[in-house]
DNA sequence: TATTGTTATACTCTATAACTATA
DNA sequence: TATAGTTATAGAGTATAACAATA
């Protein structure tokens, strides 16, 4: 083989090492596991009628009802004029009200229906399988130091706990 | 409290537990580890003019050269109708070629230039990258404790190694 | 008739700007 | 003038169907 006429006395062939099989990347296999995740999730929320968005917004209201949409949007990184059309939604299947804001004319308070409290339990049921199947082939003493290190590289990474990263925050507006 | 008028003698109260706060779900976890994976990834590739999916081509390209879109687009579940215009960018990148396929004059052969050859490694050298800056909370033992882990999980969940499955399967096509 | 690559169309999301009514 | 909500427009991305060349 040439190369053992050419690289000897120690020089570093300039052969790259072979690519780690991305199996062996924790990146990958985050992206890979957090998309699966995603899925299953909206899967069982979809028989429910709401969107993993949607509870988002949802489990922010149930303690700390109303919020004006701008603050609603501030809080979890969507845009206001994206929430218009989720609390437009959430409206339309009697999850939640506009009503006035005490001391703006111009902003909404929004506030949950007793339907959206009657739902979110069983919401969070579903979330309660979503995390029983992803974690079924762990034991219990695997789970929590799962756990334990998802929350070190989540802090680690300056990610917001319970802020979804999928919604960018606010654009620069007017020019 | 009228609950404690009403519920008595060993009742279970009508209350639902109080819910789990995000930070404590793997599930929600693993979803804002795997969207933020995603984006340090892109960002990291992008100085190098490549997106995260035109890796995974060129990456099983570099293995195995020759195949046709369809079968690319089959082993990556990419749709073959995208597969087009995802080559079309590598081809006007000069990443990739667009050659005859020996055994079948519809089929395209697609190989690797040069240029990609020598790209390759760089996009691996982002992706080491990324895993460092991810995995910079965790010591070398527990890195190696959660790469078990969330493999674990990945073969549980039954993702295929190195398939991201951010694209669907083929559709039903043609009725 | 079935398959490969391709194109066209519709639909969903998102980003940006601009408008209105209040402040 | 600045802000809350709204609307409109354009752009990406995807899904579906249909087409020409070849099998």
């Amino acid at each position: 083989m040439a190369i053992m006429g050419v690289y000897h006395l120690g020089m570093t062939p300039p052969k790259h090492p072979p690519p780690r099989h991305l199996r062996e990347r924790p990146s990958f296999l985050l992206s890979q596991l957090g998309f699966h995740s995603d899925q299953r999730f909206g899967a069982l929320l979809a028989p429910l009628g709401v969107t993993a968005r949607q509870f988002g917004i949802l489990r922010l209201l149930a303690h700390t009802a109303g919020r004006s949409q701008q603050q609603l949007a501030e809080e979890l990184g969507i845009h206001r004029n994206v929430m218009v059309g989720v609390i437009d939604d959430l409206e339309q299947r009697g999850l939640v009200e506009r009503r006035r804001y005490p001391t703006d004319r111009r902003a909404h308070a929004i506030h949950l229906t007793d339907a959206a409290r009657d739902l979110l339990p069983r919401v969070e049921g579903a979330l309660d399988a979503c995390d029983d199947e992803l974690l079924a082939a762990l034991d219990p003493a695997d789970r929590t130091t799962l756990l334990t290190l998802l929350q070190r590289l989540a802090d680690g990474a300056g990610l917001v706990p319970g802020i979804h990263p999928g919604y960018d925050a606010i654009g620069s507006e007017e020019p």
